[in-house]
DNA sequence: TAGGCCATCTGGTCCT
DNA sequence: AGGACCAGATGGCCTA
């Protein structure tokens, strides 16, 4: 996700002209089933399947530095089963991974998006949720209505920051939009 | 083509 | 000892 200052621009326009932003969450694209089924195959082999090709080829994916030390004949010697356990380690840490991809999907199903905005990276998603968790508290501490307490966030929030737009860090203006963002995606 | 994002492999560390 | 978690390294894919 970018923050171009024309996307946010365009939704303050709209906002400001009562015409409200439309607003989508992310489909549940679920993690791959196909996936899932191969991992669990792969997990249930109980001979030491090798899933990269002969030594000093790459395989399907990439490989890390390390899959090299193996070939290095000036590495130290490995215990014997190594390569079994390191495989039998590789697959773990992608079922691992897939556990925390889920997560982020279903995180993202959550945080409110535009309709076109590209799907959310994980460290935007992670920060969308931060400022959409805080806005949330916000509006339960407020005791207003969720979507006028919004709007009129919105409201002061554009004319703080024409007021504060002289001194206002970089950092703070990220987090500004971030919760600019939030806001304008809330409302429809 | 550079930069961002991501998946994968790997070795190290900590925990059970 | 084996599993979970983590961070570094690397290469692939995509976009501006």
């Amino acid at each position: 996700m970018k923050f171009k200052s024309s996307l946010l621009d365009s939704q303050v326009a709209n906002l400001s002209t009562n015409t409200i932003p439309d607003f989508l969450l992310w489909d549940e694209a679920g993690p791959s089933d196909q996936l899932d089924t191969l991992l669990l195959d792969c997990s249930s082999l109980t001979d030491p399947f090798i899933p990269w090709p002969a030594q000093g080829q790459e395989a399907g994916g990439s490989a890390g530095p390390a899959a090299g030390a193996e070939l290095d004949s000036s590495a130290p010697p490995r215990p014997p089963g190594h390569l079994r356990q390191r495989h039998a380690a590789n697959i773990r840490e992608r079922k691992r991974m897939i556990n925390i991809n889920s997560a982020f999907d279903q995180l993202r199903s959550h945080v409110p998006t535009f309709p076109y905005e590209k799907r959310l990276s994980k460290i935007d998603t992670l920060r969308l949720a931060i400022a959409y968790i805080a806005l949330l508290g916000e509006i339960l501490l407020s005791g207003c209505d969720p979507k006028s307490y919004v709007e009129q966030c919105l409201k002061n929030g554009l004319q703080s920051q024409q007021q504060a737009a002289w001194n206002t860090t970089g950092e703070q203006m990220y987090i500004y939009n971030l919760h600019s963002y939030v806001i304008i995606a809330i409302l429809r």
